[in-house]
DNA sequence: GTCTATATGTGGATAGAC
DNA sequence: GTCTATCCACATATAGAC
């Protein structure tokens, strides 16, 4: 082994392991022993080049989000003049989904879609703080576009049907092979491009149904 | 206190505080230390009353689960019956979600609900294979129904839909709180009756899309 | 059944040699 | 930068007194 030669040098294979252990077993589940071991160095390099556990963590997220959320704004920016500030549902959706499926094709990419996918949810707060400050800033971009492209939605039709959406992405995105036990092992949700063909037009057509609560006056906003 | 008097005895009080501590932290991130404290009892009673850690884990999903899947199977049997074995998908995911949602009124219930949607995506190998034991079962009947329900899709299509009506039951049983950080406060996941009136009509829809991919003429089954 | 005390293992993190 | 050796906190689980 040749850190400077052939191959990822030791940080890059330290992330590698991380991201993928961390998706198979959670933060949690998952010693920094494991990982240095599997990553093939030193346990002692994991606190040489990352802090902590925690800060591996973190950093594992910060490589993968932020070409998604730079992708994310390019596509809601483009969308947004596009369309005059009154962006079709199904097209927001699109924007929104399309770089969390597709965002690079390396085998590592798809174990940080699950990890991902899985750490949404996932109940430890260290989790849940990354999770959501790297997240939030653009996901709230779209919480506004989803405003304008339904806005005879009242706020909380509009929360519920956000939590469909957002359940939906996770859950395809945590790929937790509950459905392939229950419909067969020949099924997977690893194809970006298909995950996207299925759930656009199933979640825009959720996001179109009429409105179930009635919508209070003094949330109107001026378009 | 008296255990055999006033309020819940030791197993109970454990379940109880275990359903929490495990709702809000995970498998791995509790220990049965901080359970015990909570529920007020000494530690060796966790490894006396269960075995382990796990046994304790797996008897707070049985104690949910089983009245569940009851109320699960009734529906799904009256409505079979009632349509002559070709249901309204909205009236299966009525008969599925429902039960998930209803399932007792007591606050421990509200906890589990949060517990068990969690735990769905869960990458611990310990706590997927309790939740896919104690649910698969029912579901795959549900897999069943769905299938009659919606006769022109493909087994691919049928994959991808469940994925989005499972993730989106799911992320609303979880309550995370992203989406109230990214809507307001004054939102909420947790009363049952609202979730169902906002899930069935928007998964309903979904579900009734036109075919993405087409039928493999060799899937089809006699009706 | 309920406690104290403890056995036994593993975790994250670090000191300090090279 | 990279290793060995180790500190120390905390985990699960149990033994054994009462």
């Amino acid at each position: 082994m040749y850190p400077n030669e052939a191959g990822p040098d030791a940080q890059d294979r330290l992330l590698d392991a991380a991201e993928r252990l961390f998706a198979e077993h959670g933060f949690h589940g998952v010693s920094l022993r494991t990982i240095t071991t599997e990553a093939g160095v030193n346990l002692a390099a994991a606190n040489y080049y990352f802090r902590s556990k925690e800060v591996l963590f973190r950093a594992v997220f910060e490589r993968r989000v932020g070409p998604v959320n730079a992708d994310r704004e390019a596509l809601l920016q483009e969308l947004m003049a596009r369309s005059a500030g009154r962006p079709a549902v199904g097209e927001v959706l699109r924007a929104f989904l399309e770089p969390a499926f597709r965002a690079s094709t390396s085998p590592g990419a798809e174990m940080f879609r699950k990890l991902s996918g899985r750490s949404s949810v996932d109940p430890s707060p260290e989790v849940r703080r990354i999770v959501y400050e790297l997240y939030d800033p653009v996901s709230s971009r779209f919480v506004d576009a989803f405003k304008r492209a339904c806005p005879d939605l009242s706020r909380e039709d509009l929360f519920w049907r956000l939590a469909s959406v957002f359940g939906a992405m996770m859950y395809v995105r945590a790929d937790s092979g509950r459905l392939q036990r229950l419909l067969g092992d020949d099924l997977n949700m690893s194809d970006p491009e298909a995950a996207i063909a299925h759930l656009i037009p199933f979640l825009t057509a959720g996001m179109e149904v009429p409105p179930i609560t009635t919508r209070d006056e003094n949330e109107r906003e001026s378009t």
